[in-house]
DNA sequence: TTATGGTGTGGGAGCGCTCCCAGGGGGACT
DNA sequence: AGTCCCCCTGGGAGCGCTCCCACACCATAA
């Protein structure tokens, strides 16, 4: 117990050299099936583990995957999203033998010393940004330590950096067209934050839609903060403009909105048609259940993981943009006839 | 940019040596103004930050807290409980100047090599477990490598690790009393899962209540998994006994008893009045508003982090069980004609 | 003057690993 | 028998930091 259990002690009970056990440790062929036997009995029986940091040290490479998180107020984990996200990067990293931590920047003040662990060496091999704002000075921070780094939503120049995203346009635009093939001629949207890229990418979208339709949204346009309270404050605001179909930039939003349209003793969808983003709610939970432009969250936390670790090991060096599509999955809350199964 | 930025580099530069630049990096008042000053200008304009893995090797601590969560399947995050912790947890890690490392684990096949990880030298200082189920082999595993940790929960063996938890008991009896007192004589269970020690223990505090108001549970108790579904399900089979009362071990169980009983043609609270464990929905997302049992998950999330600093660096020795009192916060789900103020 | 002690600074040693080069010892071929 | 090569093994060097000891320097007191 006195002596500390590393490498070259290991060496010494199995009789072989700290190379030797080094090799055996990180499955190097070059050694012999007699000697490979006798130092993992060694290792098995003492229970040694290799050292984390002398390995980062020595190796330049910590197996370690920053999730950074800015600017996250408490209600943004009432949000189903940033669980199921954590949730499918956690398993894409462990799949990929790597480690995660997470760095949930809270208040302004607190940023700094944060955002210096993060980009200081030694500690993560690279980062997946998510719920940046526009012009977030992280992404710069990130840029200027030269770390590798993902960003997950769409960066404010896609062509200098790694990203994955969901078609927010394009789920948006095919939820207006739907409910005018409803024929809803009166649509309202409960939008996101406008600092956000998907706040504003889900808003232009599902305006063009309305657009292209035909229609106009003559000033329907309420702006929530992704909360269910805010969407019922929305709503209540968008039906003295009497609409008869509204569509909410996420799930929650979308919830607060058909309680608000209850509240004013209307129905949904006979009165107020309501189509939703996210698709995380289990459809069951609500009533009636949601009509919503599904994104695939865990598909695009896996890839993200899988992007960054190729840029990481330098297998991809141009800047790429993935984007995954939605799927509109019909329910009752649109008012649609004709509800489809849906699927995953 | 060829030579690499190390204290040897920043020294060089500011005509110091290594040592006095790691001083001045590291606040040590054995510096005199001047060089300080000078140092500093140097590190501010290289950007130099000092090499973590360097750092955790030479001074043998790593500056990370691990949070580990077995066994959590994906439903397991449709809760709102493990948000809340890891947001809780986070900002305490943040606040002590630590980071946070995550470590989900997933299915049982993957869980040996995290646990590898998880428990090997260099990489945390220390780890949180929770949502432990009872006989967790991972508990013998962190005692066998001499890893300092703190349970979130109660731990098998009370006396031998440090833990927080609240007080489900207590928690889950004061709510048999209250439904007593509302007058209450046919109450029902739904249960969480009796591997967890949080599922014992507030069935076991609730049917105490019941006893201790001279009323019987009558076996009228089904098991649920946390989830919205499983309440729903539990419900459905108790109705078939005409309870007039329900207590569900969580906030979402007990919505999806709502659900339930409302399908059944029954009202909440007139025919059967509900109350929860948690306390975590907001309360104007459910009819009626919930009366629950409320716990203080972001005080014991900040808890745990201090306590796990303490057993790190040996301010604490004793083993501790430190137990968060819960409660109970009256709406209109009970029946009680009296709503209490919400606070917090 | 010399002794004493605090202050500021420099550099050796070492943390446990990886990387790389050197070299011994066979087997297969000429 | 000799040559070549490949397989396996050992050990030096070094990653960037912390820890500790040594020591120069100056102020103060005997």
């Amino acid at each position: 117990m006195a002596r500390s259990l590393n490498l070259e002690e290991i060496g010494r009970r199995a009789g072989v050299s700290r190379s030797t056990v080094s090799r055996v440790v990180n499955g190097d062929p070059n050694v012999s099936p007699k000697t490979k036997k006798r130092v993992e009995a060694v290792i098995a029986e003492t229970g040694y583990r290799p050292h984390a940091a002398a390995r980062s040290l020595a190796s330049n490479s910590t197996g370690v995957l920053g999730l950074v998180i800015p600017s996250a107020v408490e209600t943004l984990f009432v949000d189903p999203y940033f669980g199921r996200l954590i949730y499918g990067i956690s398993g894409a990293t462990n799949k990929v033998d790597m480690t995660l931590t997470l760095f949930i920047l809270g208040e302004q003040l607190d940023e700094v010393p944060i955002i210096s662990r993060v980009v200081g060496p030694g500690l993560v091999d690279g980062v997946i940004v998510t719920a940046t704002t526009m012009g977030d000075p992280l992404i710069d921070h990130l840029r200027g330590a030269n770390m590798p780094f993902v960003v997950i939503g769409r960066p404010d120049d896609t062509r200098s950096v790694f990203s994955v995203d969901v078609d927010n346009r394009g789920g948006a635009r095919s939820a207006a067209l739907h409910l005018a093939r409803l024929g809803r001629k009166r649509m309202g949207l409960i939008s996101a934050p406008a600092n956000t890229s998907a706040g504003v990418d889900r808003r232009e979208g599902f305006i063009d839609g309305v657009n292209d339709a035909g229609l106009s949204i003559d000033g329907r346009v309420q702006e929530g903060d992704w909360t269910e309270e805010s969407g019922r404050k929305a709503m209540e605001t968008l039906l003295l403009d009497r609409p008869d179909a509204v569509f909410a930039a996420s799930d929650r939003m979308a919830i607060g909105a058909i309680h608000a349209i209850r509240e004013a003793g209307l129905k949904c969808p006979d009165d107020v048609a309501v189509v939703s983003f996210d698709g995380l709610i289990p459809p069951d939970q609500t009533v009636p259940r949601l009509t919503a432009v599904a994104q695939p969250v865990r598909e695009v936390g896996e890839r993200a993981v899988l992007l960054l670790e190729s840029v990481i090991d330098g297998t991809v060096t141009t800047p790429e943009a993935v984007i995954y599509p939605t799927e509109l999955v019909v329910r009752e809350s649109c008012g649609s006839e004709v509800a489809e199964a849906v699927s995953q």
